[in-house]
DNA sequence: CGAGCGATTGATCGCCATCAAAGTGGGTGG
DNA sequence: CCACCCACTTTGATGGCGATCAATCGCTCG
């Protein structure tokens, strides 16, 4: 999953395509659209910002749209009643937010930093769908992504310990970072750790203290607080309590 | 997701349909069908019955049927290396068992009790899929559904104390159980309680004591170990932590 | 330089795990 | 029919991991 300009290069795009220089191309849901459906698509939509920490949208808020993240990130989180909030995932470029058959968003997405994202209609969008199987396909297959990634988190806050979840974390971010092949493996963490800790099911404190002890072991080198170099990746994935 | 015999009244199968008389017929992925394509769909498809604790697949085998299961109930789980187990899910009639973009199967499934599927060999499947849009569309359904329910058990692991995850998970099974209108909701447990342990992130005592507790409130009343009457559902409910 | 927020580090607490033992119930063989 | 067995469940006593409470650090921005 990882990201790479290719719509540069792209011999299917003709310089004047509003889809031309778009750095996610090649893992967005439309990636199976050649260039005449893709132009009918992109009319359809329209780009869209956000700084960071600005909402997209509210679980249980009417889904009258979904989107197609081509920078930054955003964090995906349900809520308590109480206001205990668990960090589903985490939205990076090419992912698709809309799988799902409801009409109420949900969960709540919030940018962690700037991201742009290209949106579409809901309605234009089902619409497009129902025209063009290859994208519903491709959309069943971006649920059975979704679906497997959360189905291992399961096996995360379940039973995992806060070291394995901690390790798991870095080794799932570096897969879904920008990598440079050979170590050490660099690992963006763009949201603060308060969301990172709301994700594995932990506090904010013990992320700090189990990155303490990561450092310390010389699995990783901390490089500010947004990134992580990945010194020892077999010893991490030790760590990890593996997955399956 | 409840289970009635609705076959029987079904106007649009005739008797000598093999489709005749199915318990899940309302429910299942080929409920999408008129009788005609679903007549080609069940010549390619066959039975298959489990005992108690007989595995259906093992996780990492190629997964080369998929399952509609239409008696009984299946724990769906993932192991660690070391042993340690995650319950992910639970199959009752009418859940689809094979959504999944990878070849080999994501999970463990064994019968918790007597079971019957509706087998079908994945190639044959996905052909037919391929040449049945809504069928198509159907699954997307089913994908998304599954998906919206591990969010919520990710909630539920992430951020639930021990009696929230067990009176939400009463709820939720009572949700799934066939269920004459009234109080007080009759909720039938077919697994042991390490299954429900292991799909709760806890231990085996814990969910007894928890239990013990909900009982002694006069939340519950429990009929042998696999049935438990929910005396006050309002009360369940306020224990439960909510969802939303 | 100071305010403020996020991150880190330290001290203590509590929930649930772990270890241990007793209870229960269903199935089998005598 | 009953005694036994074994697996599962329940109940009790203790312990540990991660939460909680609290203080300090460090960076960013005004």
């Amino acid at each position: 999953m990882q990201v790479r300009n290719l719509a540069a290069a792209d011999p299917h795009l003709e310089g004047d395509h509003p889809c031309f220089g778009c750095p996610v191309r090649e893992l967005a849901v439309c990636n199976t659209l050649a260039q005449g459906e893709l132009a009918a698509f992109r009319t359809s939509g329209s780009c869209r910002h956000l700084g960071a920490g600005d909402p997209l949208c509210w679980q249980g808020d009417e889904a009258t749209h979904v989107y197609t993240v081509t920078r930054g990130a955003l964090r995906l989180s349900k809520l308590l009643v109480d206001g205990r909030r668990q960090v589903t995932g985490f939205a990076f470029p090419g992912d698709f937010l809309g799988v799902t058959m409801e009409d109420e968003h949900p969960f709540t997405a919030e940018a962690v930093c700037e991201v742009e994202l290209c949106q579409f209609s809901r309605r234009r969008f089902d619409a497009f769908v129902d025209s063009h199987p290859h994208m519903e396909r491709r959309l069943y297959s971006a649920a059975a992504s979704e679906l497997a990634a959360a189905r291992d988190q399961l096996v995360l806050l379940g039973r995992k310990t806060a070291t394995e979840r901690l390790a798991s974390f870095l080794l799932e971010m570096a897969r879904r970072s920008d990598q440079s092949p050979g170590e050490p493996l660099r690992v963006m963490l763009p949201m603060p750790r308060n969301d990172i800790a709301d994700y594995l099911g932990l506090r904010i404190e013990t992320i700090s203290r189990e990155l303490g002890v990561l450092k310390t072991s010389g699995l990783v080198r901390m490089i500010g607080v947004h990134e992580i170099w990945i010194l020892d990746r077999r010893g991490l994935e030790q760590r990890s309590a593996g997955g399956q």
